[in-house]
DNA sequence: ACCCGCTTAAAACAATCGTTCGATGCGTTT
DNA sequence: AAACGCATCGAACGATTGTTTTAAGCGGGT
């Protein structure tokens, strides 16, 4: 019972394709399922049915291909998490504003519809998985990927909520961070504690729960009384 | 720029005690910063200040040495969770019972006055790094030690906010794990992002921060709408 | 003084890690 | 047909992992 998918993964073999991209594609389940340090580049290989000298071929070393893995993911996400904030307006037969930018944020990073292979809910895993380990390339790459699209967020948020300093902004920005990364993370936790009746890897439930839960927070009054005036005061570029 | 709680590990040495207590503060601080796998028995042996061997001689194993620092820490964080948890009540001049339940549940886990070496605070830093990696003991060590106590909180949190279907109640408290853990295991981010604004670190910050926005979180209305009779009628023991 | 337990010390253990090397096969170009 | 570039292969590299082994140190009881 120790590593089922990896064992699958064994088992049924990608389809038919070169060495390069089946690396890809086995490489983000696995770094996701078991972080970066977690994986050998021996069980890489394996599953990937390829041989060992494949990945310091292809991509120079272990962190190169997990560098080629955010190249490959992180433009799309990001552009069509921007293209969704965007196109977030008030209307009358739609959500409220705070709830579509919550989900702009969030639909991006778990629809699976995208590519093969588990699709975007594996990747942000792996980012979520790769958040915990000190690896100093990772934390690079996350910063370099998705700082501007991040603050982009924050700042939206920030006008559909505007009675909050901008610390409990930041705040809150980080509960919603949280809840998704662990959602990604650790999916038997809840999976067990409800006893099977909330299922993680349900990515259309995930989203249905969270954004309404994360929006509602997002609502609570400020607290910080001195910021409250620092809020309206000075929140105006950015 | 690297690691420098490490380093300074390795320069203030701990107070004077016998090697077994040392290395257990010490592991907790390391495997909480690092991981279980990210850290080394020479490492933290070094960082102790004790002999290599000593790790295998007083605990039997690397794990071994986890195990004990649960069986130390676990005991009195539940029974202090578990203990406000029954001081929570209704009262004039008191916070609603839904914010008293959650700041039971999250203060225990961020206290730092109890022990020393940075104390709660690492230790659920050190389970929500553990959440992450593939150990099969740690696993274990958090489900026996935990499942209880947190199937009290979700009942009294269901209690607390009846109209929630049993679904929405474990969902709404998994994205506080999340929030929490991630709090704990990734505290550079929000600073970062938030140029220093926001201090994770600040384990008071976090409290006031997180139990209102959590609280509002799960007083959303209920969406499942077919489940919303189901919660009428079914939860009752437990 | 001797022996005994408990702890610490240094050294070595087998296993596994990421990476590199040289040889081989295959397809295209000259 | 010869020569070349490219991908893959098995094998080995040095380094590091957790653990074990063996010897030495220390303190108290007979």
């Amino acid at each position: 019972m120790g590593h089922p998918i990896e064992d699958r993964t064994l088992l049924v073999a990608e389809p038919a394709s070169d060495t390069k991209t089946r690396l890809l594609g086995v490489a983000e389940r696995l770094f996701a399922e078991q972080g970066f340090d977690g994986v050998s580049v021996r069980q890489l290989t394996a599953a990937a049915g390829v041989n060992l000298a494949a990945v310091n071929y292809h991509f120079g070393s272990k962190e190169g291909l997990l560098a080629a893995i955010f190249e490959q993911r992180c433009r799309p996400m990001n552009e069509e998490r921007l293209r969704r904030l965007s196109d977030c307006a008030e209307h009358a037969h739609r959500p409220p504003m705070l709830e579509q930018i919550i989900a702009a944020f969030i639909a991006p990073a778990l629809a699976s519809s995208a590519d093969r292979g588990g699709g975007r809910a594996a990747f942000t895993r792996l980012r979520a998985t790769l958040s915990v380990e000190h690896n100093e390339l990772a934390r690079r790459l996350i910063a370099r990927h998705f700082d501007a699209t991040s603050q982009r967020f924050v700042a939206a948020l920030g006008r559909a909520v505007p009675h909050l300093s901008r610390a409990e902004l930041y705040w809150r920005f980080h509960f919603l961070l949280g809840a998704l990364y662990y959602s990604m993370i650790n999916p038997s936790r809840i999976a067990y504690l409800s006893d099977g009746i909330c299922d993680p890897a349900d990515v259309e439930a995930v989203l249905t729960q969270m954004v309404p839960f994360i929006a509602t927070g997002f609502r609570a009054p400020s607290l910080d009384r001195s910021s409250r005036g620092r809020a309206r005061r000075g929140r105006r570029g950015e």
